[in-house]
DNA sequence: AAGCCCCGCAACCGCCGTGGG
DNA sequence: TCCCACGGCGGTTGCGGGGCT
């Protein structure tokens, strides 16, 4: 199959490389009011002189607001392995046992640090050692039960929460990968991996319009959040002062789903975003909404000082913007959203999104 | 202090599988 | 049945940061 396939996108004329904040902005603001229904058609709608794959790419491993952010826990460099072990570069697969780690993530772990504790190569040149903060060093900081249960759900051998640094272990896990050790708890052959959740599935943020999957208007998305009605203005939107005059809160309150969706839709989105606006504005959906959005503005600098970090100045609601405990202390806004972030982390809402919530694996 | 070198990560590239017309 | 478009996946690359000499 894919016989005579076009190119994704005409490449001429787009962008390449690092995404700016603009970008960056505009993705996200786009996906949290349409979704993400066709990334092709996406960055065009959505004014991105980007390949559909890219924004993808860039949405799955960056943007996306139940991202994990910080250093792998041993734990999870424990199930990588394993789950190496058993079914190979299958990236995807372990990371839909890893909630909010992407197969890109699990990948760039495996290859550079991984893969050389399960088969030691002789360091080369003498082994200039740099300073590198192992993954067992640093915890993520995971304020929220639901990161912080889903990384020992997951967890398949009874090693779990132990540093796996000796040689011991080692050795063991080289047995393991060699499939001469019988898997505690799991077992590959049987298991089906295609029930696990996975985290780059639409329904995770659109949990609650199953006929929908990208539609935006789940009550778990942040699609509600203030000021995307204004920011896509798409694609005409000039993201000058007055862009980030709507981010700040002029069009604060707005609830997409009060809008009507794009012609790309279905019927079904549609009529699912319509009847679900009504349940997705309650104050604590709106509240983590503004959450997630403060933390990704902070993130790609948009705001000021950090202690406008969770209260903005020209937000209307510089009150209860979050509804989950304020984190105790915030030194770093950036790397606070990256480590444990806007993740549902912090949110005490019913549903806790989904996410990947330790449910993903009660499959296990 | 400066340059070199290594490492980690983000992003790109190309192929594959699937679904629709 | 064939063709096409799209999303997804895995491999690879290149740049930037940081440690070492």
């Amino acid at each position: 199959m894919g016989k005579g396939r076009a190119p994704c996108c005409a490449k001429v004329g787009l962008n390449k490389g690092s995404w700016t904040p603009e970008e960056d902005m505009r993705l996200v603001a786009y996906i949290q009011k349409y979704g993400h229904a066709n990334w092709r058609a996406l960055p065009k709608q959505a004014g991105l002189l980007r390949c559909g794959k890219s924004c993808r790419l860039r949405w799955i491993n960056y943007l996306r607001p139940d991202l994990k952010r910080g250093n792998f826990t041993a734990e999870e460099e424990e199930t990588i392995i394993k789950l190496h072990g058993m079914l190979g570069n299958k990236w995807s697969k372990i990371a839909s046992c890893l909630p909010g780690r992407t197969d890109n993530e699990i990948k760039n772990v495996w290859n550079t640090h991984l893969k050389k504790r399960v088969s030691p190569e002789p360091k080369k040149g003498g082994g200039k050692s740099k300073k590198k903060t192992t993954c067992t060093d640093v915890l993520v900081p995971s304020p929220s039960p639901a990161s912080s249960t889903t990384t020992t759900n997951c967890s398949i051998g009874d090693s779990a929460g132990e540093q796996s640094n000796t040689s011991k272990e080692e050795e063991e896990e080289e047995e393991e990968t060699a499939g001469k050790v019988e898997i505690p708890m799991l077992d590959p052959c049987s298991f089906d991996f295609d029930m696990l959740v996975d985290p780059v599935a639409p329904e995770l943020y659109c949990p609650a319009v199953s006929t929908a999957p990208t539609s935006p208007c789940s009550s778990t998305s942040p699609a509600c959040a203030r000021g995307v009605d204004a920011l896509l203005d798409l694609p005409d939107i000039d993201l000058g002062p007055e862009l980030w005059s709507i981010i700040d809160g002029d069009g604060y309150g707005a609830s997409v789903c009060t809008d009507a969706p794009p012609p790309a839709w279905s019927n079904a989105a549609a009529a699912a975003c319509q009847a679900n606006a009504t349940v997705a504005t309650t104050s604590q959906e709106e509240a983590k909404a503004e959450w997630w959005l403060e933390d990704l503005e902070k993130e790609l600098g948009l705001w000021g000082p950090t202690d406008d970090y969770h209260c903005h100045p020209s937000g209307p609601q510089c009150q209860p913007a979050r509804v989950g405990p304020p984190p105790a202390v915030v030194e770093d806004p950036v790397s606070c959203y990256f480590q444990g972030g806007p993740t549902p982390a912090t949110w005490q809402g019913p549903e806790t999104p989904a996410v990947i919530t330790s449910n993903s694996m009660d499959y296990l």
